[in-house]
DNA sequence: CGCCTTTGACCGGCGC
DNA sequence: GCGCCGGTCAAAGGCG
């Protein structure tokens, strides 16, 4: 059973990287947008950060697991969310042309919300085409977050002890190091090698299942308690030889409604779920893109996208799971909801113009 | 039988 | 140098 990282609870989030970051300055906040349309931006060195606010919404997605269904029905122009996100991994400066976007006027009760946050290394270059995906349900809301060097650990820590196979997809860096030995001149060189990180996108989702489906398959190969944090972490990686996404799924102790998914690293396949839906067509790669329908709420409000940059000094590997973007905290009435589906494509690009293929 | 989870041990980085 | 901590390994067990 499983498929989830079972049933306790995800994983707590870390305090080790909650209480390096903090909200950093905002560069813009259009509150007076009149429909709350907001975008607030953070930006750190390494990382940048936003927020998605999103509507509650009737998806007609049945939120429950069955994502073949929904795959199957839908002709999304990206497999997942983090096909979607895989734009933003390679190139973030995408987030930034968000910033331009227009924000429509209406508002919409900010029920679900996605946050991302990315960022990435010299590494991201993979570009293969797929990337981890969340499913989400549409009732959760959901958060991203990115960084390139994950502060603290993220991975390719090397501490492997040794393993040949699928992992090497990624770590072939890892086996420049290994090789042996180490001098010192090595240590220094490894360091700075292992600061190269895959890129790495956070998901915030308000769950009450750990770990989300999202048309990947992945096995679990680890569990750590969290310290201060009654949530364990759970490591997963996808079980797809020589793809070497990992992702890490916790839950926010603060929260615990909230589920933070860690994807890392790109995946060189396509989704099976992607697949069953139709195909190859289904990915647009080196393209940005909005999550497809059966991933996100069917009422996703570009207009009501933040954006966040937490100014995090050393550990931008995360989204703050726990502190509430600065757009929630603002007690502004819920205004008006105008649905925005994905099925509004022409709006969507033409919010997004450079994040937005040309046509589904 | 194959795939996946569980779980304790191990490793390396980092801060004190 | 030491201890803490995050991340990973790998054996064992469970499940379909």
């Amino acid at each position: 059973m499983s498929s989830g990282g079972g049933g306790s609870g995800g994983a707590g989030d870390h305090h080790g990287v909650y209480h390096q970051h903090g909200y950093g300055h905002l560069a813009r906040a259009d509150a007076d947008a009149g429909a709350g349309a907001e975008y607030v931006f953070h930006s750190s060195n390494d990382m940048e950060s936003f927020f998605f606010n999103q509507p509650a919404s009737s998806a007609g997605v049945d939120g429950s697991g069955s994502r073949a269904g929904a795959a199957d029905e839908l002709m999304p122009p990206y497999s997942s969310i983090t096909d979607y996100l895989q734009g933003f991994l390679q190139d973030p400066s995408g987030l930034a042309r968000h910033l331009d976007a227009p924000c429509p006027a209406e508002d919409a009760p900010i029920k679900h919300e996605l946050s991302v946050d990315v960022s990435h290394d010299s590494q991201g270059t993979s570009g293969a085409p797929g990337e981890g995906a969340a499913m989400l349900t549409p009732n959760s809301s959901v958060s991203l977050s990115s960084s390139d060097r994950e502060g603290e650990g993220g991975q390719p820590r090397r501490c492997k002890k040794g393993r040949p196979n699928a992992e090497d997809a990624e770590g072939d860096e890892k086996e420049q190091e290994d090789g042996e030995n180490s001098t010192k001149a090595n240590k220094s060189k490894k360091k700075a090698e292992k600061r190269q990180r895959q890129p790495r996108v956070a998901f915030l989702t308000k769950s009450e299942v750990d770990h989300l489906e999202d048309g990947y398959r992945w096995r679990k190969y680890g569990q750590k308690a969290v310290k201060n944090s009654p949530y364990p972490r759970s490591y997963y990686r996808c079980t797809t030889p020589k793809c070497g996404v990992k992702k890490r799924v916790e839950r926010s102790y603060q929260d615990p409604s909230t589920v933070i998914t860690t994807y890392e690293g790109q995946h060189t396949h396509h989704s099976p779920a992607s697949l069953r839906a139709g195909g190859a067509h289904l990915f647009m790669p080196n393209a940005y893109g909005l999550p497809p329908h059966h991933l996100m709420p069917s009422s996703f409000r570009p207009d009501l996208m933040s954006m966040m940059h937490p100014a995090m000094g050393a550990n931008p590997n995360m989204f703050l799971p726990s502190m509430p973007p600065p757009h929630m905290s603002t007690p502004s009435p819920a205004p008006p909801l105008q649905q925005h589906h994905f099925t509004d494509y022409a709006l969507l690009q033409d919010l997004f113009p450079s994040t937005m293929p040309n046509n589904p």
